[in-house]
DNA sequence: TAGTTACTGTGAATTATGTAACGTTGTGAA
DNA sequence: TTCACAACGTTACATAATTCACAGTAACTA
């Protein structure tokens, strides 16, 4: 009887577990630990050992109480009196976002945003290494830029199964983009990282992050003025 | 009687629309109109007249519903029959989304991402103008980079207020770009989209859109793996 | 003209997301 | 040693966002 019941409670947890994905951080959350973590970083170089909720808070620009709860996702407990340890925090964070081995990323589109994503990721995050750039322009590829040399996209499925590469950088113009995926994804590519401006068509168990310059622009430009309003009410 | 009643109607109304500033718009609500609207323009050049919501829908990779939602926001209606009218819908969203006479911009660090966000707005967009880039190297000013000349940083808060300028974007390192935030609201802007990979920090009633690659890359490294995990899962 | 169909518009339900509140805990001072 | 305090961890609550579901409607058919 006992061990029936154990038993149902097994079930349940390992359904509860399975069904929705471990306990799987949101989106937003991981988004906020990287934020974190660069944050924990750049304090830790100015000589600081620890770090209250609400003073990563307001560097983050987020409340006090969000930043306890994304850390309480990630396991890692602080002390009442001392905070976080900066050290402790990013190992922890590390551990969930990171992956142990490090991912290698491939990017296409060498044009000046494709240059600017590369330089992004000179040197920094070890566990992120860019290992492909590929462009179609033949007067781009088969050279070295920012450190990494383009090669042309003929060869892309060839390398990214050869390099074990699983993220992909978007960096081409829009009517190349849905091609470029798909390529990406036949080759073993399970995250897109799209700065083209169209939404990506991939199969399911692939992720893609759009970053959408027009669309943000538009946005700032609307709450320029609404927010602008706003304050002209108050007056 | 029946005029106090309406009296009070429309001090309700009145109120309504004040105190919670117009009927205003979730900003994920504005930038999917705004990708709306580049779709639909899209699908115009390509002769089509009108559109269903789940068309839209699946072109944009949201639901019908929420496209129609989105649309009941701009306070345009289609026909049951028809959809909705590409050119009629443009017309509503931009009579939204865009100031009727327009709003300049000014673009801060012509560095390689600078220049791929002035390449995105060549031409399109006639209601954002970019009217003045900024740099702080001598190598880079006074030269016309992309159709747009670049002048010295030293000038940024004189050229802006003379353009009448009131969106900033900042392309510059993190080191500069707190500095440049506080230069562009001090002169006037009241919204500014950040490529820097560090919060701003502005006074309220500016509007700060951040576009954070390494956060974003990060995520899309995370979510690759995870969603992987959740394939194996269920094989 | 009545029936059929497929879509819209929208209130209600649901789900995500963020905030507030509060018990708990470790530290330093008296 | 005990108290006061400040910040954490966690739960309960509130708000925002999304989806559901269905009434309403315009066209098309026969």
């Amino acid at each position: 009887m006992v061990l029936s019941i154990a038993a149902v409670k097994n079930l349940e947890l390992t359904l509860e577990d399975v069904g929705k994905g471990e306990n799987m951080i949101s989106a937003k959350s991981i988004g906020r630990l990287s934020l974190y973590r660069r944050l924990l970083i750049s304090l830790k170089t100015r000589g600081e050992e620890n770090v209250h909720s609400h003073k990563l808070a307001s560097l983050g620009g987020v409340s006090p109480a969000q930043v306890r709860r994304d850390i309480m996702a990630v396991g890692y407990s602080g002390s009442p009196a001392r905070g976080y340890s900066i050290d402790e925090l990013v190992e922890c964070i590390g551990r969930i976002i990171d992956h142990p081995e490090g991912q290698n990323v491939a990017l296409v589109g060498v044009g000046h945003l494709g240059r600017a994503v590369l330089n992004y990721f000179r040197g920094r995050r070890p566990k992120l290494r860019v290992r492909a750039a590929f462009d179609n322009d033949i007067n781009k590829t088969n050279r070295v830029l920012h450190g990494y040399r383009a090669h042309p996209v003929t060869q892309l499925a060839e390398i990214i199964k050869r390099e074990k590469i699983t993220v992909g950088i978007v960096c081409v113009p829009k009517e190349a983009a849905q091609d470029v995926a798909n390529n990406l994804v036949d080759a073993g590519c399970r995250g897109i990282l799209n700065f083209a401006p169209i939404p990506l068509r991939v199969p399911p168990g692939v992720y893609v992050e759009d970053i959408d310059i027009t669309m943000s622009l538009e946005k700032v430009a609307y709450f320029a003025r609404e927010t602008a309003k706003e304050e002209e009410k108050t007056e």
